[in-house]
DNA sequence: TATAAAACTGACTGAGCGCTCAGTCTAGTT
DNA sequence: AACTAGACTGAGCGCTCAGTCAGTTTTATA
């Protein structure tokens, strides 16, 4: 591997890990055994680091996410809702470093003055909702689904309710696997055709 | 106001806006007029500063909270739980700076190593939650809300749901107000009795 | 093997930071 | 008027940090 690689990756862990601001270049040289001046050799600046790194991490998690999209499935569409819940929190863990990047106030700060940071953030959020109302516009097709919801907004809501799962998990302030059929539960409750 | 009162509000607000590590001292300094040296008379060091800011978060949020849950109500306990989303989305606006303290990554860091700190975020989350909880009981009481569900952990869902909007809007991804009306609606599907 | 380009190095810089401290000011008491 | 305690001051200290640069090593090409 490429020390421009080691580097990304060892800051990616540092900075999902003790946040942008408290994350010193220097502690990155010890890493990665690369001298201060390789990063800036590599990236102009921290912040294009950063930049960098939004980028890698885009590329690493939409594929899959599009991929899991895109996958046929027998399922109902109120079913599809449960496994999509699944395996975005499965993805949240197996992929912790770029998931607690997203939960760090740094890049939306950047999105304010950065529009190449704000693209990256939008794209990201865009394919996360996207598989949820994947699933309901399914279970809105087969009936699984009440009819007279609004796809996007229910996703949203969805979304909203998983992203705060994982927020109280990296936070300590929840045991989010305690909560996991309740969630479950009350999505199906939220979302389930009653007039059939 | 004395200075002491002056310094905490500036802080507050310079805080919740820039977050912790972006605001320095100096910042403080040319906002209230106070001599570097003040603030550590006063606060005896950053940490402690932020400290008091928290401790006095909590002596402001709790009790309008406490007031809000022991007020009596002719309503049903799902219609309450609908008035209890306004009005945590209420206090999260009129008290933006407050709420915006909680959504950084600061105060969960200090957490771990600092007890006080702690039990000041513990004691607002639980007074968060306990609204929500209320309201549930109560319903489940009265009917409304279905009796099979852990009344507490649904508090805790529908909390994420309305904390994740808060953070929506802090972060400037989707306008909650274009939500509200799904989000109620969501959560009276999510718990209402229908084995009436 | 010679040459050039690309990758890499690490001592250095200067700005900014949290915090200190010796001393001044102010208001209340005797 | 003399004294005192608490509030307040701001220059300055020690340190950390992002970023630079002149120079060296590695790699690719001729």
């Amino acid at each position: 591997m490429k020390k421009k690689e080691v580097i990304l990756q060892a800051a990616t862990h540092l900075f999902s890990r003790k946040g942008y601001k408290d994350t010193a270049m220097g502690e990155l040289t010890k890493m990665t055994g690369a001298a201060e001046g390789t990063i800036f050799y590599h990236y102009k600046s921290k912040q294009g680091l950063f930049l960098a790194i939004l980028s890698n991490l885009k590329e690493g998690i939409l594929p899959e996410f599009e991929r899991y999209r895109n996958a046929e499935s027998e399922k109902t569409g109120l079913d599809m809702v449960e496994e999509s819940i699944s395996f975005y929190l499965y993805m949240a863990q197996s992929r912790e470093d770029l998931f607690a990047i997203l939960h760090q106030r740094y890049p939306y700060e950047l999105a304010e003055s950065n529009p190449e940071c704000r693209d990256h953030l939008e794209a990201v959020y865009n394919c996360f909702v996207d598989i949820f109302e994947n699933a309901i516009v399914t279970g809105q097709r087969d009936g699984s689904i009440a009819p007279d919801i609004a796809a996007r907004k229910s996703a949203l809501i969805v979304f909203s309710m998983v992203d705060s799962m994982v927020r109280f998990r990296m936070n300590n302030l929840y045991d989010v696997g305690a909560l996991y059929k309740d969630l479950i539960e009350s999505c199906r409750r939220m979302l389930e055709n009653r007039t059939r």
